[in-house]
DNA sequence: GATTTCAGTGAACATATGTGCACTATGAAG
DNA sequence: CTTCATAGTGCACATATGTTCACTGAAATC
């Protein structure tokens, strides 16, 4: 405290609130009425009001949406712990105050991408299920399901192998979590083939299989063109399968270490 | 505080440990034998003058040291993206401005660390190495070796794991460029026994290992008790025991897939 | 039509950050 | 000894950040 220096000149200005006439201000805000794809196509672009799009709720919920992509766009060129407040808001089109609106902190943004990504994570495993029962020869169709949700959510994906450990404590955690009941869902499916298996057994082919998705979701994440990815693809299928074949040839019952 | 008037601690005066190395010039250095905080038994009279410890290069790299383990340390509260120079020079001891007489940004001091923990990863190799042959039989004690590094130098692994993925896009590169080298290290290893494979299978063995073992080293990095860490062993073998059985099985000529 | 609610505004501020500059102290070199 | 090089100091400053507070205008409710 020992700069005295009463800084930035600091006439008393507050005085000052009613000379500035806000009509004059810049009219550059306002993002409200376009940015994201707008659903519903219906005709009556003019004379009817549309009450839904005019919502409260409704704008509210696009601004947290404009809120959320500026993080995930950011993401590329900042990691999401150095990314400030400010910047998020920037992007978004917003005034750094009306953040509190929405989120309590940058924290709050972060899980709340958290849930989103992981929801997009377990879309994929639905989807990878769908219609697949043996699991050996559904290697490359899942793979490829793989490289089409990564494709159409490639921020989400980012954001999730980015922070999955590079992140805040609390993110770390909220997707560890979340990658770990993952994986136990996993096992429960790989279960039904191995009856025979100690659930011990099976978890760790679980998570090996996750580990594995992981690591192939954040080369896909890397990839810059076709070419790279099913490069990728080639090479994750290779290696899912020898690890199942491993585990056909796997005897539970006795360890495998001397 | 900013205490202006008084000097801070300074650290420096402690008479520290007789440097061993530090004579080869410029370059790299290698400084994965030592840790920090040690020193003790250099009680060292006055009388032998040793202008080695007063040296300036000694000085001067003693301070470098110092902004490193700095850095280190302040690693699990923030990531490294997210960490100012001012914190870690606080923490070093000394003033920020004096950073610069050692590196010209945060992120030549994050290169550094690369060098060295990547350092670290490549003497594990190594010592997992020396005096194996047959690898199926050599699973647990590798895994072991691998345990005991992480233990030696946790902050540098932790460096490694979160930096990996959520670090700025130059420290990305620089560790994943360096990790892909020691998986093409890996696969010359593995091609010594699997003369007739293709070495785009073996590469990929390698990579699906190197992706086993950076896992593994993200939970012991996580683990907090040797219970935890024995587990995460227990786990990590019997996937790699898995994956070499099922390589054991793998018919390199004709695809697996049908 | 009057009142309330509330997403978004804009000014203010205390604090933190990176970096330039002149300086000091001390080891190295002549 | 004198002179030079340089690691580390202290101060200054411009800028960025999180958060507060009073406000505004329009949708929601009465």
């Amino acid at each position: 405290m020992s700069s005295s220096s009463t800084p930035r000149a600091r006439p008393d200005d507050k005085a000052r609130r009613a000379s500035k006439s806000s009509r004059s201000s810049g009219a550059r805000s306002r993002p409200t009425s376009d940015s994201i794809a707008n659903g519903a196509e219906s005709g009556r672009p003019s004379r009817d009001r549309r009450a839904d799009e005019n919502n409260r709720a409704e704008r509210k919920s696009r601004t947290r949406r404009a809120l959320l992509d500026a993080a995930l766009d950011r993401l590329d060129s900042d990691s999401f712990g150095s990314m400030s407040l400010r910047e998020v808001t920037k992007q978004a089109g917003i005034v750094p105050t009306a953040f509190y609106r929405h989120f309590r902190d940058m924290d709050e943004l972060g899980l709340a991408l958290v849930e989103e990504s992981i929801g997009a994570l377990h879309d994929l495993l639905v989807a990878a299920r769908a219609g697949v029962t043996d699991r050996t020869h559904a290697i490359h169709p899942s793979l490829e399901i793989l490289r089409g949700y990564v494709r159409d959510r490639p921020t989400h994906f980012r954001f999730l192998v980015r922070e999955r450990a590079g992140g805040s404590a609390t993110l770390r955690h909220a997707i560890g979590r979340e990658i770990k009941l993952f994986a136990t869902e996993l096992a429960v499916d790989l279960a039904r083939e191995r009856a025979t298996w100690p659930t011990s057994d099976i978890q760790r082919l679980a998570d090996l299989i996750v580990t594995m998705i992981v690591a192939t979701i954040e080369a896909l994440v890397d990839a810059t063109d076709d070419t790279a990815e099913s490069q990728v693809i080639a090479a994750a299928a290779d290696q899912m399968t020898l690890v199942l074949l491993g585990a056909t040839v796997w005897q539970p019952e006795r360890r495998h270490r001397p």
